[in-house]
DNA sequence: GTTATTTTGTTTGGCTGGCGAACAAATTTA
DNA sequence: TAAATTTGTTCGCCAGCCAAACAAAATAAC
C-alpha cells in the first residue's frame, strides 16, 4: 500500500494551479513568444537564422542606406547591441558595411546578393512558420491579434 | 547648402519601412514581450524580482508541495534551468527547499513568510504593472487577447 | 530479491539576446 | 574655433535558456 504523494502533482495526473498568472496578459505574451521562437528557430535551422537576423536583413532590404544606429532605433535596441548581429551577418558574407562618402563614422549596410538569395528563400519559409503558429486562428483573429498587441507595443 | 542625406532615415523625419515585418504575428508579440518585460523589471526593481521569478513564487504559493521537476515541466522550462531560480530565491530567503520523506531525492518547495510577504506586496504591484501595460485596450479587449495567445501557446 | 531502468537534482559549458558605461573619431552646433 | 553630439565600438554584465553527464534514490522487470 502506497500513500498519495504530495509530488504527483508532476505526473499529469493533478493539473497545476497557474493562480493569477492565467489572468497576465505578461505570461500569455511570455509563453506565445516562446513557442514561436522555438518554431522559427527550428524551421530556420538550415539557414541559420534567428527571428531578431531575420528582421534585421528584412529590415536592410526595405531600407536602402540605413546606418547601424538607425536600425538599432527601428527594432528598438541599443546600438552596442547591433554591433554583434551585423558582424555576425556580415561574417557569413550576407550583408556588407559601406563607406558614406558625406560621413566618415557612419556604416551603410545593404544586402549582399547571396544575402538576398537566402532572405527570399527564407521569406518563404517563415510565412510557412506563421501560418504553423497561427493555424488555431482565423485570418479575422490573427488580425485582430495584431491590432491587439500592436497598442501595447506602440 | 546640404545635400539629402542616405542616413536622414534615422532621425525620425521618414519612417523605417518595416516591409513583412509589420505582418508577422511573431514580430508584434516579441515587440510587446520586450516592452513588458521591461516595465515589469522596472516596476519590480525595488524587489529585485524578474517576471520568471514572480511566476515561480506564484505556482509555488498556489501549489503545495511542488517539486522542482514539477515546476519546471508547469513552466515549460528544463530541471537543469530551474536548478539556479530556485537556488536564487532561496539563497535570499523567499523559498525554502523541504526534504520529502518518502522520497529522498526530491525538494518540496514552499515560500517562506518573508517570500508570502514579498509575493503580496508584489502581486498588487503586478497588478498595476499589468493595467499600465493594457492601459489603451479596454477590459474586453485585454480579455480577447488573452484568449487569442491560448490558441497559439496550447 | 536482485538487476535494470527511470527519476530527481545538480554541475558544467554553451548559446541567444539584450543593456550601460566608456571611448575615439567624426560631425554638427554654438 | 570651441563645445556638444553622433557613430561605431569594446567591455563587463545580466536574464534566460538548453543539453550532456552524473550520483543518489526510487521504481520496474525479471
Amino acid at each position: 500500500m502506497k500513500s498519495e504523494k504530495q509530488s504527483s502533482a508532476g505526473k499529469g495526473l493533478v493539473p497545476v494551479e497557474r493562480g493569477m498568472l492565467e489572468d497576465l496578459v505578461g505570461y500569455h505574451v511570455r509563453k506565445a513568444q516562446a513557442i514561436i521562437f522555438d518554431d522559427f528557430m527550428r524551421a530556420m535551422a538550415p539557414e541559420r537564422l534567428s527571428p531578431g537576423q531575420f528582421g534585421v536583413l528584412v529590415l536592410i532590404s526595405a531600407n536602402q542606406g540605413m546606418n547601424q544606429s538607425t536600425l538599432a532605433k527601428a527594432l528598438g535596441i541599443e546600438r552596442s547591441t547591433m554591433v554583434a548581429v551585423i558582424t555576425g551577418l556580415e561574417q557569413r558574407g550576407l550583408i556588407k558595411r559601406l563607406p558614406l562618402a558625406t560621413d566618415r563614422r557612419a556604416n551603410i549596410l545593404a544586402l549582399t546578393p547571396k544575402g538576398e538569395l537566402l532572405l527570399d528563400k527564407v521569406k518563404a519559409k517563415v510565412r510557412a512558420h506563421e501560418n504553423k503558429v497561427t493555424a488555431r486562428l482565423t485570418a479575422a483573429e490573427t488580425q485582430t491579434l495584431v491590432s491587439l498587441l500592436q497598442k501595447i507595443g506602440g
